[in-house]
DNA sequence: TACAATTTTATAATGATTATAAATAAAAAT
DNA sequence: ATTTTTATTTATAATCATTATAAAATTGTA
C-alpha cells in the first residue's frame, strides 16, 4: 500500500468514506511519521479543526484499525500508538524519552503471518525497548 | 535462569528479599504460566494471604521487572501481563479469549538483544495476534 | 423539502495504574 | 530486651486513558 497517496484515496482504499476529520486525521499520519498518541493527534488538529473532539479522534482510528488502514502499537504500556505504515517492519521503543523508531527486519520470515499449531495468526509485532542515542548519551533517567 | 527453585532462593538469587507477599507471588507464577495479570494474581492469592492488597501486587511487580526476575508483557492494550519465563521466547493472544501462550521461536536472531545503529537495546519482544483453536471453531467475536 | 442514515460531539462512566501517607513488620543499635 | 531506624505493606484517594451514551450536526436520498 502506498503511503503518499492522498489522503481522499487512501481511505477510499480502504473502505473508508472521507469525511473532513478523518482527511485532517490520515494527513497527520502520513506527514508525521512519530507513531503519535490520540492525544498527541488531538493536540496537532483541534487548532486546525476547531470543532475536533477527543472521542472522534478515538473513533476515527478505531475504525482505522478495524479497516486495516492503520495499525495499533500496544508497546507503550501508558498509550497505545498509531502507524499508518503497515509494511513489514519493526519497532523501538526508548524508555527514557518514548518516541518509537521504525526498525528495519532483515530476516522478516518471523514476522511473517502465518499458521502456527491450531492458531489463526492476523498480526505479528516485533519490539525493541532500550535507550535511544540520545538518551543514553545524556543518561536519563528509566521508566520502562 | 531455573524456574523450578524454591522462590525463597528465586528471589534472593535477583537480589529481593524474600517476604511472605513476594513470596507468595513468585510462587502463583511459578505454578501458573497463564501470564496473569495484576488482577489475577490479587484474585487468586488474598484468600491465602488475606491481608494482601492490590497496592501491593502492583509494588510487588514493579520491583521483580526491575530487578529482572519477571518480564512485563505488554501485548493486551487492557493489561499488562507477568511472564517469570524470561527465556528467549514468542506470545500469542487471542483477540476473542485474549489469553496468551509461549510461541517457541526457531531462529532467535531477530530477538537477540544486540546493538542497533545507535541504539542501545535492553528487551526484544515477537508477539502474534489472532484466535485460537477453541475460538476460531466458535467463531467468536473479535475485540483487538 | 423532508426523511433516514451516518458522523461528530460533549459529557459522564469505567477501570487500570500511580501517589500518598499511615500502619505494620523487620533489622540494627543501644 | 527496648528503642530507633529502615523497609514493607496497606488503605485511600487521585490520575488518566479509554469507552459508553445520547444528543447534535451533517450527509445522502426520495
Amino acid at each position: 500500500m502506498i503511503i503518499n497517496k492522498n489522503p481522499r484515496e487512501y481511505l477510499q482504499s480502504y473502505g473508508i468514506k472521507p469525511s473532513l476529520q478523518r482527511i485532517a486525521i490520515v494527513e497527520y499520519l502520513m506527514k508525521n511519521r512519530i507513531h503519535p498518541t490520540i492525544e498527541d493527534i488531538y493536540n496537532a488538529l483541534y487548532i486546525q479543526v476547531p470543532t475536533l473532539s477527543k472521542t472522534t479522534v478515538y473513533n476515527t482510528l478505531k475504525l482505522f484499525v478495524e479497516q486495516g488502514a492503520v495499525l495499533a502499537l500496544v508497546i507503550d504500556d501508558k498509550n497505545v500508538r498509531f502507524d499508518i505504515d503497515t509494511s513489514c517492519h519493526a519497532h523501538f521503543q526508548c524508555c527514557s524519552c518514548h518516541r518509537i523508531w521504525d526498525i528495519p527486519v532483515g530476516n522478516a520470515d518471523l514476522l511473517q503471518v502465518r499458521q502456527i499449531d491450531d492458531l489463526l495468526i492476523t498480526e505479528s509485532h516485533l519490539y525493541y525497548k532500550g535507550y535511544c542515542k540520545h538518551c543514553n548519551n545524556k543518561m536519563v533517567g528509566s521508566s520502562c
